[in-house]
DNA sequence: ATCTGATGCGTCC
DNA sequence: TGGACGCCCTCAGA
């Protein structure tokens, strides 16, 4: 048993029971034990028990640590920290989890993401000068005056499951052919699907060796698309035959250690100049030329020396117009023209390390910025001024190791340019399961205008996609990826599981050792569930487990 | 069932 | 300015 094995490596170690009820976890030191923890009772009444340990770290006495019911997270007796069936209670004596403010804890947070908390709406910033009346008389009567009413896709369409040996890190959609749906994971691969016929989907493995965090397709190219890697390069690969060229490589020399290795992270391509723009991070930016496979110019430092650059922008309407964010707590406007470290237009301040910033998909004039202080944000370079957000929305996205970073997108279609979609890290109990949702925010008001779940997936979805002409919704969780549809529009049974089309990758190699040969998914009794329920809160979407239907 | 490790950033010295 | 350390809702595999 571990615990033992632990035991093992120190001297001694007491295992205080809070309750005589509790059983000790090992028979045959039960004399041993129960004498040590009378003495640790004893000196934990007189406040001696840090002085015991500090004795025993400098002399040869035993350790005594007191495995005593204490919260996780502060370390405090009294009360605990941790997931209640499929509700997570707080450590009180910790700022809230959702909007880091002390004095009350996720459950009471008047920023909570549930649309029966409500929204408090951040002050809207309005200056009263000529300028601003010029842009509300001129203008505003172009913007929408009525938002066109949203088209939620809240409904599983299909899925793969397990499509990547590693989780998901970006997805992008083809830009002419309406089913097929790029993704990239954290091992380089790069995975093609046709969502409509299901089956047809391909791994390319030989793309990247390292995390893929970035993906666009060639202008004017249907069938090539770039992609920047933490393996210091950038690829060109060939839809059609997988064929990959490497536009750049950053580390030329190989692996020489952590401090020089450089990694690839934000990227974007400008069509007008013909350039793929990608960021690396040490705070670069480079400029490929796309005719040339040629880097043009020096590497420009565009964010604090050091610092990851994570995206890169370029102004759906004025394409020399860049929008850079890292890990520097910056988002930065720059005009690609005259570029040079320091001539930044705008640096929009942000708390923490932004994730994301992206320019609003029709008119270009607002931004979207995701940063890992639980906040998005929105600048509005008309109605507002640059120098502080137009909006904060308080939102739980804040994780930042072992799952990809959250990034809010806007609704490419949605021509008020105010619908974002965004994962939740922070789950909610919904029927007595834990879910991390997928939020679909107005960002002009802050309101939570969806939030979109499935009872077999457990996962968080950090990467989502916007289909750029039909109401579908691409969404990355862990190694999975699911294709959402509006209730109306899926034309599958609803209510019924085995409504659902899905794919288990990951089956695969059982079923190979079974069957013996390497066919590509079929349908197959023998990896209907049996008996299990599909909605066990835990591990419901375990290929052994999931109903496989192929075609209806 | 329970444990572990892959991991990135913030904070401290 | 850099290295060591620690970390609240992961996830998958052992």
């Amino acid at each position: 048993m571990p615990p033992q094995t632990r035991r093992m490596a120190f001297p001694k170690v007491v295992i205080e029971r809070e309750t005589d009820s509790e059983q000790s976890s090992s028979e045959e030191d039960e004399a041993d034990v129960e004498q040590e923890e009378e003495e640790l009772l004893e000196s934990e009444k007189e406040g001696k028990v840090e002085e015991a340990l500090d004795e025993k770290k400098k002399g040869k006495s035993p350790i005594t640590i007191s495995l005593k019911k204490v919260c996780k997270v502060c370390k405090k007796p009294g009360h605990e920290a941790g997931f209640k069936g499929a509700t997570y209670i707080d450590c009180p004596m910790k700022p809230c989890f959702l909007c880091k403010m002390p004095g009350h804890t996720t459950v009471a947070c008047p920023h909570r993401v549930a649309t029966e908390y409500g929204v408090v709406p951040a002050p809207h910033k309005s200056t009263r000068n000529a300028l601003e009346y010029m842009f509300e008389r001129q203008i505003r009567p172009r913007v929408p005056p009525i938002k066109p009413a949203y088209v939620i896709p809240d409904q599983v369409s299909c899925a793969v499951i397990r499509y990547h040996s590693r989780r998901v890190t970006s997805l992008e959609f083809h830009p002419t052919k309406n089913n097929i749906l790029l993704s990239g994971d954290k091992k380089g691969q790069l995975g093609v699907w046709d969502f409509v016929k299901v089956h047809e989907k391909i791994v390319y493995g030989n793309v990247h060796s390292c995390i893929l965090n970035n993906m666009k397709f060639k202008p004017a190219s249907d069938d090539t698309v770039y992609a920047a890697s933490s393996d210091g390069t950038i690829s060109c690969t060939d839809l059609e035959t997988g064929i990959s060229v490497s536009l750049m490589n950053l580390n030329p020399d190989g692996w020489q250690g952590r401090n020089s290795w450089r990694m690839l992270y934000g990227m974007d391509i400008n069509a007008e100049k013909g350039a793929v723009l990608v960021a690396d991070n040490f705070g670069f930016l480079y400029l490929v030329d796309t005719r040339s496979n040629d880097p043009t110019g020096k590497p420009i430092l565009i964010h604090k020396k050091g610092s990851k650059v994570v995206g890169l922008h370029c102004n759906p309407v004025q394409p020399d117009l860049l929008l850079s964010c890292g890990n520097d707590h910056f988002a930065r406007i720059w005009d690609i023209r005259r570029i040079e470290a320091g001539s930044s237009i705008y640096d929009l301040a942000h708390s923490r390390v932004v994730n994301s910033a992206y320019f609003s998909p029709v008119s270009g004039s607002k931004i979207l910025s995701t940063s890992q202080d639980n906040r998005l944000r929105i600048w509005d370079s008309i109605f507002g001024n640059m120098d502080s957000p137009s909006r904060e929305i308080v939102h739980s996205h804040d994780f930042n190791r072992h799952l990809t970073a959250f990034k809010a997108e806007w609704d490419p279609r949605d021509s008020s340019e105010s619908l974002a979609v965004i994962g939740r890290y922070i789950s909610e109990n919904y029927d007595g399961a834990a879910l991390h949702p997928i939020d679909f925010i107005d960002v002009s008001t802050g309101q939570l205008v969806a939030e979109v779940m499935d009872p077999n997936i457990t996962t968080i979805s950090p990467v989502n996609k916007l289909h750029p002409r039909d109401d579908v919704l691409a969404s990355g969780s862990s190694r999975s990826l699911f294709i959402w549809k509006p209730k109306e529009k899926c034309e599958l049974v609803e209510q019924k599981d085995e409504g659902k089309i899905v794919i288990c990758a990951g089956a695969e190699k059982k079923r190979n050792r079974k069957l013996g040969d390497g066919s590509d998914d079929s349908d197959d009794d023998k990896f209907r569930p049996k008996g299990k329920n599909l909605k066990s809160k835990k591990y419901a979407l375990k290929s052994s487990q999931y109903t496989i239907k192929v075609k209806r």
